[in-house]
DNA sequence: TTATATTCAGACAAAAGACTCTTAATTGAG
DNA sequence: CTCAATTAAGAGTCTTTTGTCTGAATATAA
């Protein structure tokens, strides 16, 4: 798969806070509810943005996490790098270390432009504009539509 | 990644036979030393793809592995789905199971005609085509040069 | 101060992916 | 027929990914 699922996880808790930006901190059980994600899992994946500074973390009743910086200067490839890391942008389709313009694969200039341009649609595309695409409501981050609960909750 | 290791390896293999589709039965432990694989990993990859009938097979000595079809009969596309599935040219970027035009994710209609081109892309690529390039000996299929032997062997 | 809500840190477990090894089966050549 | 070359099959191991759990730290509010 293009992404990992830790990332898509990653991803979809990063779009729920970006369309949720205008509340102050909000719980990790209430995105990982909301978004069907088992609550422990999404807590280590959001300490890794945390870490990365992409998120900040506030402990205690009121505590939670929300972005760390303006939606608008989050990119989607800056959320994906700091979990999957770089790899998808940067390395040869099958693989090879040493792929380059010099020393190519036989696939190698047909790949680089298609690999730009997926660098491209993630460079582009921010928190911010997800964010107003989800709160027209016509958008999904989660199999379930909003509002009708998951039936299974952590316990 | 985009594709798997095994997958990777699949590819670079099914390059190589390509390449030497002139010849006769090739053994599995000839490839797995030009293309620096380990032999035993190698050898279920194939499997794979004997199984998928992409491949033919012969055992005994003189026997080896080679392409079931022309060469030209064989999308890259139809390699890749043998080992890695479908995935990679159907599914959601954030792995929604839902996600579709009528309930889209954010990136979705951004992402399809992406998708679309990456599948189109290895589709349309044939290992004849793949042969070709490598034939004329500016392609690599391995990150050593063709003609310099890896230093360290499967024993 | 005590109870409660929350993240943080890290150990642990399960599943999947990547890779190794052994043994069996098949075949061609002498 | 026998032997060596070779694939087939599958058990087994190591690593990474995915996921769970527990306890500690921190903050708030009563």
């Amino acid at each position: 798969m293009v992404l990992s699922k830790t990332c898509d996880y990653g991803l979809r808790a990063a779009l729920y806070l970006a369309a949720n930006d205008d509340r102050e901190f909000i719980p990790i059980k209430e995105i990982s509810e909301k978004l069907n994600i088992s609550f422990h899992f999404l807590t280590k994946i959001l300490q890794i943005l945390t870490q990365e500074d992409i998120l900040t973390s506030f402990k205690g009743p009121k505590g939670g996490v929300k972005l760390a910086m303006p939606a608008k200067t989050i990119s989607l490839r800056k959320v994906i790098e700091a979990i999957d890391g770089e790899g998808l942008f940067t390395r040869c389709v099958i693989g090879l270390d040493t792929c380059s313009p010099e020393h190519p694969c036989p696939l190698h200039s047909e790949w680089e432009p298609l690999r730009d341009r997926i660098s491209r649609l993630f460079e582009k595309n921010t928190l911010f504009e997800m964010a107003v695409k989800l709160r027209s409501n016509q958008f999904r981050v989660t199999d379930v539509p909003f509002g009708i609960q998951p039936t299974k909750h952590t316990k």
